[in-house]
DNA sequence: GATAAGATTAACT
DNA sequence: GTTAATCTTATCC
C-alpha cells in the first residue's frame, strides 16, 4: 500500500485528476463527518496563477513541503481556502479542494454553516474550510492523521472527469487545470468553459 | 509608508 | 448580474 506522499509526489494537474473522490474524513468533539472531493484544481511553482510561482514565503511554505500535507491561505480578509500539497520537497505546487459533497455527519458540517441549503454547504472552496473549522493553524498538517485523514479511492473513469479552466484568477487564465465530476450537485459553478465535454 | 489586488461569499437589484 | 465586506501580502513610491 503506498503513503499518501508517494501517490501525490507527482504533478498537480495529475494529482487533482487522483484526488477526485476520494474521502476527506473530520473528526470533531462531537464526532466525525466524512466529505468527498467533487471538484478540484491544479497549482504549479511554474504557473503564473500559483502563490508559489514567486518563491517561497511565509505564507506559502507548507507547499514547498512534502506532497500529501495541507496548505491553508486566507483571502479577502475573511475566507481561508485548503489545498492538499503535491510534488517534492522544495517544489511549491499543490491542488485547492474547491468543492466536497457530505457523505456522513451532515449535521456536524451544518453546525458550522447554520442556515444554509444542502447544496450552499460545501460547494466552495472557502464554505469547505467552514463547514470543517479549518484555518491558517492546519497548514502543513499531515493528511494520513487524525483529526483530518484524506482517503484515496481508486481513479474515476476518464468519462466521469470534466476539465475546465481555473475560476476566479486573472493569470494563466487559459490553462485547463480545474476538474470535476460530472453532473454532481456540489460543484461550485455553472461552467462555461469545457475543455473535455 | 501607501496602495492595489486577491485561488471568495452573500446579499442585493 | 453587481457589489460590499475585510485584511494580508506584494509592490511601488
Amino acid at each position: 500500500m503506498p503513503s499518501l506522499q508517494d501517490v501525490l509526489n507527482t504533478d498537480s494537474d495529475v494529482a487533482a485528476r487522483t484526488l477526485l473522490g476520494a474521502f476527506l474524513e473530520r473528526d470533531f468533539e462531537k464526532g466525525t463527518a466524512v466529505v468527498r472531493i467533487v471538484e478540484t484544481e491544479a497549482y504549479d511553482a511554474l504557473d503564473p496563477a500559483s502563490h508559489t510561482y514567486k518563491g517561497e514565503s511565509l505564507r506559502t511554505a507548507a507547499m514547498f513541503g512534502p506532497a500529501g500535507r495541507l496548505y491553508v491561505y486566507f483571502t479577502y480578509g475573511m475566507h481561508y481556502c485548503c489545498n492538499v500539497v503535491t510534488g517534492d520537497v522544495g517544489h511549491g505546487a499543490g491542488v485547492l479542494i474547491r468543492a466536497v459533497e457530505p457523505v456522513s455527519g451532515l449535521e456536524l458540517l451544518q453546525a458550522n454553516r447554520p442556515g444554509r441549503k444542502q447544496t450552499d454547504l460545501t460547494n466552495g472552496p472557502a464554505k469547505i474550510c467552514q463547514a470543517l473549522k479549518l484555518d491558517t493553524t492546519w497548514n502543513s498538517h499531515d493528511l494520513e492523521k487524525s483529526p483530518l485523514r484524506l482517503i484515496l479511492n481508486p481513479m474515476l473513469d476518464a468519462d466521469k472527469i470534466v476539465q475546465t479552466t481555473r475560476i476566479g484568477i486573472s493569470r494563466a487564465a487559459d490553462v485547463p487545470w480545474r476538474f470535476y465530476i460530472k453532473n454532481s450537485p456540489y460543484v461550485s459553478r455553472i461552467v462555461t468553459n469545457i475543455t473535455n465535454p
